[in-house]
DNA sequence: TAGAATAGCGAACAGCGTTAGCCAGGAGGA
DNA sequence: TCCTCCTGGCTAACGCTGTTCGCTATTCTA
């Protein structure tokens, strides 16, 4: 059993900085999220920024530490309120996924930086899975279920946008023994 | 059944932008995709290039359209020869991916140009997941979990790269009623 | 043969991430 | 008290991106 994982501390500059990127980004979308934008919202000059993080990545890198941990702490809520329950686990991860889109996008899709994650995290977060299948391979399908129908609805690419609580059910079905 | 969608035709030079386009894509990612270099590769200027596409999304929905009629060809064969085979589905669906990373996810990550792409393509592309699970709910979650383990296997998001195999096996075998 | 459409071109614009060089203020030590 | 060094700002600028503008040469049509 692992530990929860803590945010890595930050000088208060920083955590201006990420909480401004964060703000920006959920209210905005990641294309609103520029390194000149979020200086302004700081207060600062885009280039000051570099005092801070090495890079923008870097900036992203502390958003996507957050969304992890935040997503791995209702995966495991989902999970601990009583054992196995696939169904719960999988409307835990929609419902954290959708209330934050822009967020868990960024978290989820494309390369992570795992050099500028704290260890440890990243399989902390995908631990409920297994938790809720007892198996790793079951777990990975299970997670890239969960993923898989979570980004094509933010992507929206599912046909019918009205009755994805019956495709949600059948994915859950499908993992039930 | 539907019948096999056609590719947009196109002028000459149109269609000597997007096969370079597409050879761009492929050898050296997306990021290598640049209307400059593109215009350099066909042997003209960037801004002629608007002369043929009104924007670079446009020259990217020929190639998604690319993209999915290939994918929907083998998942059509997969399925055609001789029915069901939630397994044979998944393992053409993860080739096709795999063997054209690149095209793969610019056709299926991030919003459909749904307006510049041929009706119709679409539904056909997804046509075998309902032929090989008879159930429209059942066929989005297996075309959900397809998609979330290709993803997640080209993002490199497995702790694991080894056994993916397995992984694959774990999901064919949750669908297999 | 005149006119229009096509498809090139170079110059330029705004926005992006990022780098370089400069400077004010504060902290610590002699 | 003075000197030095570090921190965190600043402006200017670079190279890149997608894209627009205005011009021109060629080709097709009436």
């Amino acid at each position: 059993m692992t530990v929860t994982p803590e945010l890595t501390a930050r000088s208060s500059r920083a955590a201006d900085i990420v909480t401004a990127a964060r703000r920006i980004l959920e209210d905005e979308g990641v294309d609103a999220l520029t390194m000149r934008r979020l200086a302004a919202d700081v207060g600062i000059q885009a280039p000051s920024l570099y005092k801070h993080f090495p890079t923008k990545r870097a900036v992203e890198a502390a958003l996507i530490e957050q969304g992890m941990l935040e997503l791995g702490k209702a995966l495991h809520a989902a999970v601990d309120s009583r054992g196995g329950g696939v169904r719960r686990l999988l409307e835990a991860y929609r419902q954290a996924a959708l209330t934050r889109p822009a967020l868990y996008r960024l978290a989820t899709a494309g390369p992570l930086p795992r050099q500028e994650l704290p260890p440890g995290l990243e399989e902390w977060a995908g631990q409920p899975f297994y938790l809720a299948t007892g198996d790793p391979w079951r777990a990975q399908a299970l997670f890239s279920l969960a993923h898989g129908m979570v980004i094509l609805e933010l992507d929206d690419r599912f046909p019918d946008r009205s009755d994805l609580g019956r495709t949600w059910k059948a994915g859950a079905a499908a993992f039930n023994r």
